[in-house]
DNA sequence: AATAGTTTTGCAAATGTTTTCATAAAAATG
DNA sequence: CATTTTTATGAAAACATTTGCAAAACTATT
């Protein structure tokens, strides 16, 4: 099979080897229900000879849908990304949908090339990540008529319809959390908040719900930390050694907690007994470090799926297609990273 | 800008709008050196109005590029893939290229179906993950004469040009290393090799360099443990809690020998000073982990990068563009986990 | 101002499909 | 067996562009 000289092989050179019409040969892959069972036949091996491939180019200018969808994700390097971009794949895979992938590594202005570029391949949907973009991004979207859902984060108020965590929630559980255990003298480590309204969003809420319960944190344990391992580490580590430190330590990630427990672990000092860690994410590791880390989950996996049908549904059938924005539930999940404070120390400390 | 009825804007709506011929839009865009630079002014007044985007699709059945490569991983779950995937999207996204991705999850029959799919976009050139692939895969990718490059892996011998890293070369270092630091008593810990042949071509290696010195590996000391920190966290507790244990611990990847190292921890055992482990990767955060992780650097980033621009060339240049594969050479990388064997357990062992 | 040369533009054909409509073939009905 | 109904096929128009060619509009030269 596959020879034919090599020469473009298209739909009439099919209709010639099968002696029908390039129309029937058309209809044999789009309404095969309309063709002979027995002109079926020929065509099938007409194809196999030829070595055929539809051309969707061709299809898509008659309106027909391309089959792809546009995926726009900050990064895929957080492994989060790529384990909800993965699910989503798998999900509209499963619908016959292929995806174009792009990142714009928080840059605002590369996302609006970006989503043109999309645009011009006519993708059938379109996904950005997180609620905040540029407001040319909307209105584009907008003049477009095109389905569209903002992936990662939920809020009930969002642009767009949004499928996802609700960050301002996983904000609030962890730092109750902390503060039920009675910390009083409480860091924070966040990544920078430029462009990322996911970090924002936490890094808010906690602040906000430590100050409520009288809770403030001063400046220099406000610490804004890029999102690696070695800077979470390092950062942690300089934090630690103060003679006057914190009893708990906030991570807006799971990659800034990791890091900080290797940073205090290699400062000498014991989770949680010395201090206690949290996070927020849940990452894969995060159960199985040592030790394990107390977070908050965000359902990666279950918010790109949820995503990926939203989308098929939004893009076969516009009209039901249009349902509102869920909320995947964060979930606070205790570990051993996080224990109560230690009275004496507590008094040491005053 | 950007209203007009919203009703389909082509190159028609836009030509009028400017009053100039279809043909003349057609030229702003790809040869605006041909027109003249107050039609120019027209026509880009016109666009801005009518909220015109260029369709890619009725270009493409010109023959003209597609602009989209597709790239096919095994998963995006493994932070490796992420990696490479996101230095090669950046690389070509610089040339204008957007990627079209899919995984198959390991599953040789859907890369046959996806990479059909591919072809059916019309992409410009395509990317598959490893040497190994189906017959048909590579029938299908000759008759059809496209850019293609093996990624990831490297061999001067393979059927197509591969771009990568010698996974040989990395578990030989590997071994060697754990030789030279005395152990004997060494087991292995790999993933499942179906349908990877990373992972087959680490572990042979491995085997074959520590036979050649004479070191064996028995059977029970030989894990099969699938790419996860929990599980290889459990096999790793499981191996080390027998009285008879080895004295070093070669993982298949970082990811095993983060859970391995979890898993020592977790035993009681000191890392090295109980027992050696070592890794292949050096993914992120294995330097920062505690004990630092001995491994072998393969340089995803570097990898995904010549991809892109080998890619790149290939599909605007396939004269140049059919060079040799490129070995992104493995660099053995000493941290802390590993020790020469003390001699005094050594002399128990025996 | 006429001519030649150059630049800019438009017309029409081409690209690889799908789809509507009409016709031909087959099946069902009397 | 003739007629009607149903089913299967083909012809041609449509889709949104690009491009080769020729005509038109300028410029430069005499």
């Amino acid at each position: 099979m596959a020879d034919k000289k090599s020469k473009k092989v298209d739909i009439v050179t099919v209709s010639k080897a099968a002696r029908v019409s390039p129309s029937t040969v058309s209809r044999y892959f789009n309404h095969p229900e309309l063709v002979k069972s027995a002109t079926r036949k020929k065509i099938d091996t007409a194809v196999r000879r030829t070595g055929y491939i539809r051309n969707r180019a061709a299809q898509t200018i008659h309106g027909i849908r391309s089959g792809t969808i546009g995926v726009l994700v900050p990064t895929l390097d957080h492994a989060i990304f790529a384990e909800v971009v993965q699910a989503f794949s798998d999900t509209v895979a499963s619908q016959g949908f292929t995806i174009l992938l792009a990142s714009h590594g928080y840059d605002l202005q590369r996302e609006y090339a970006i989503l043109r570029k999309f645009l011009e391949h006519r993708v059938d949907g379109v996904v950005l990540t997180g609620l905040d973009h540029d407001e040319a991004v909307f209105q584009l979207l907008d003049s477009q008529e095109i389905p569209c859902v903002l992936m990662w984060n939920y809020s009930a108020t969002s642009r767009y319809r949004s499928i996802g965590a609700d960050n301002e929630q996983a904000g609030r559980l962890i730092a109750e959390h902390v503060l039920e255990l009675g910390h009083r003298r409480v860091a924070c480590m966040f990544p920078p908040t430029h462009g990322n309204d996911r970090a924002l969003a936490r890094r808010d809420v906690v602040l906000t719900t430590l100050r409520v319960a009288g809770v403030d944190v001063p400046d220099e344990w406000m610490l804004e930390t890029v999102y690696s391992i070695s800077e979470s580490k390092q950062d942690t580590k300089r934090l630690l050694l103060q003679r006057d430190r914190p009893t708990a330590l906030i991570c807006g990630n799971d990659i800034l907690a990791t890091g900080a427990l290797y940073g205090a672990t290699a400062s000498g000092l014991r989770v949680p007994d010395d201090v206690t860690v949290v996070g927020i994410g849940d990452f894969k590791g995060s159960s199985e470090i040592e030790p394990a880390l107390t977070t908050v989950r965000l359902p990666a996996q279950r918010i790109g799926q949820e995503a990926g049908n939203a989308m098929v549904l939004a893009i076969i059938d516009p009209a039901t297609g249009k349902a509102g924005s869920l909320n995947c539930a964060p979930e606070f999940v205790e570990r051993r990273s996080s224990a109560a404070v230690k009275s004496i120390s507590e008094l040491i400390a005053r």
